[in-house]
DNA sequence: CAGACCCATTGACGACTATCAATGCGTTGT
DNA sequence: ACAACGCATTGATAGTCGTCAATGGGTCTG
């Protein structure tokens, strides 16, 4: 044990301004990224998008959560929206897919999850 | 190029009721941690700590990010709900530094963000 | 004790979210 | 042409979120 780690000794009135550790922008579009992901549902989906070796349908997703269609199509337009998922059509059908090449950070996040 | 994947055929009125990955509590989980970490303010606040060698405070942040006390200890609050950070008092003082040995899966996440 | 200081909490406000039922749109099969 | 199908969108509702100003509770210094 003890990790009993030292205390830094501060004098009344004085802060230590800190840098940010990212610069505005980019804090913004990971935040979103995490938006996107952070809700049971969308998660799952995700999930389920990276270990698929077929692309999905809403329809696929619909028995599986108990969620209606509407709700399901409106989570994945999110996750299309942050550009986690992309779409594509084919006659009666929509696939999706987890973004192939998606940017390094942010593939790095999504292979984080578990 | 090529990444031309071949799509599925599908028949009418068939859908593939998929697994989910999780567990539904698990992944309930995990998103109230990604919730935790969804917001710009509390991304850099935990970036900040993962980096930073000596544990923080309060008074630092909100000079860096321009927001209120209060909205500060609002964010660190949702922080320590999710368990990914810790206090301690000292004083007049609450340390804040980042969890110590959070459970892997988590970590890894952490780890994950840039 | 009185004041200064750090922090948490409360109340209020506008903004956003998750969900459903209902509707609409394009495509396919008959 | 018509009906069935997959999906998107809309409108509505209940809930959550981010922020601030204000207040209150500990703790130190003089």
């Amino acid at each position: 044990m003890s990790a009993a780690r030292i205390l830094p000794d501060r004098e009344r009135g004085v802060c230590c301004a800190l840098e940010p550790e990212l610069p505005a922008e980019r804090a913004g579009e990971l935040a979103a990224v995490l938006r996107a992901l952070a809700d049971p549902t969308r998660l799952q989906i995700v999930l389920a998008l990276r270990e698929a070796t077929e692309p999905a349908c809403v329809c696929d997703f619909t028995a599986t959560f108990g969620l209606t269609q509407g709700t399901i199509s409106h989570h994945i337009g999110k996750l299309r929206d942050a550009g986690l998922v992309e779409a594509t059509r084919r006659g009666i059908w929509t696939y999706y897919r987890l973004t192939p090449h998606l940017p390094a950070h942010i593939r790095r996040l999504v292979d984080a999850l578990r």
